[in-house]
DNA sequence: GTTATTTGACCCGA
DNA sequence: TCGGGTCAAATAAC
């Protein structure tokens, strides 16, 4: 059947393809040993750039907007640009973690998660006995990063602290030192173990959790904070409504997948992605969350942590499916709604 | 001088 | 109207 594609289609698939070609370019500079971080990192904002073009050619607009951030590097947001921030900011993942402190020193309430924080705010909560904190990311300026937190002391257990985390960090550094080789655990043991009572919410920092020797909770984790399974339906990709999915379709023909395929599972095309990633490519509203796949991630952090490339990062097109084999499953129907 | 924290005020959603 | 979240000026720390 002869495919009718239209201009914006040739320039998705361009984009796309621009994008393959860039993963390409970074695998062989990963393998090179005279390749410097600043070149992977260039890569990666190349690619994610790619990517952002082609979910707001899809119409993904929030999902653009909700990403936006990672691709402004270098531009101060302003006061407008705030104003946005607050719109998105209720469509913006939330999760929560409760952290057992462990020692007197933790008694004071810090909770190291990897990434640096710059507390802006502090309340006293109606009905609690202890203030809450507001925290946002240091490079919220720099480099657009949305990620806040709020801590705050149990009321029935002050040595516990619940730490709840809105939107992901979409900063480099952040996320290059989170996952640096050298940790501060070395020097300093972590102050604090937390008590994984649910499901975490698989992103980057609960899998950086883990290489803080913490357990992580994550209780109110919505299904569209989750991205445990991406499957492109396979060969038919077509959506809801019967049309032919030409983004799935492309993926496919230009031999995109080839890059990010593991082998063939039966009627489904997997492909690896980190799930910080994950996040930045996936309508949060279209994902699926079978637990069985959350429970897999999150038992098995160390195919992350222990990554020889040492940065989510830059395993996020998974060019070495044996270092990160976060399985993801992705509905190409939905993925167009 | 620069960066981080504190804290009262303001804004917004329920 | 109230409470939670954020802003921004003042202050502290480095």
């Amino acid at each position: 059947m002869e495919k009718v594609i239209s201009w914006e289609q040739h320039n998705l698939i361009s984009e796309l393809v621009q994008g393959k070609d860039l993963a390409k370019q970074l695998r062989n500079h990963l393998v090179s040993p005279s390749s410097s971080r600043e070149t992977h990192e260039y890569f990666v904002e190349k690619i994610l750039s790619c990517y952002q073009k082609s979910l707001a050619m899809l119409n993904c607009d929030a999902l653009a907007e909700e990403h936006r951030p990672a691709f402004s590097i270098g531009t101060s947001g302003s006061p407008k640009d705030e104003g946005d921030a607050c719109k998105k900011r209720k469509t913006m993942p939330r999760w929560t973690e409760q952290v057992q402190l462990n020692s007197e020193a933790g008694l004071e309430g810090h909770h190291e998660d990897g990434y640096s924080w710059r507390k802006y705010g502090q309340k006293e909560i109606l009905g609690a006995r202890f203030p809450r904190a507001y925290y946002r990311c240091t490079h919220r300026n720099a480099q657009g990063c949305l990620a806040t937190k709020q801590v705050q002391r149990s009321d029935q257990d002050p040595t516990v602290v619940e730490v709840k985390y809105r939107g992901r960090h979409t900063c480099i550094q952040a996320r290059s030192s989170a996952i640096s080789p050298d940790p501060i655990i070395k020097e300093e043991p972590p102050k604090a173990t937390a008590i994984r009572q649910e499901q975490p919410k698989p992103s980057l920092d609960t899998l950086l959790s883990f290489k803080w020797g913490l357990n992580v909770k994550a209780e109110n984790a919505r299904q569209d904070d989750v991205f445990p399974l991406f499957t492109f339906s396979s060969p038919a990709v077509e959506t809801e409504n019967g049309e032919r999915d030409y983004f799935a379709d492309a993926l496919m023909d230009d031999g995109f997948m080839d890059t990010f395929s593991s082998p063939a599972t039966s009627g489904s095309n997997y492909f690896s992605l980190s799930l910080d990633h994950m996040a930045n490519f996936c309508p949060p509203i279209s994902v699926q969350t079978p637990e069985s796949g959350l429970t897999e991630i999150v038992s098995a952090p160390t195919s992350v942590t222990n990554s020889p490339m040492g940065d989510a990062a830059f395993s996020a097109f998974s060019l070495g499916k044996d270092d990160f084999n976060l399985d993801c499953s992705f509905d190409g129907s939905e993925f167009l709604l």
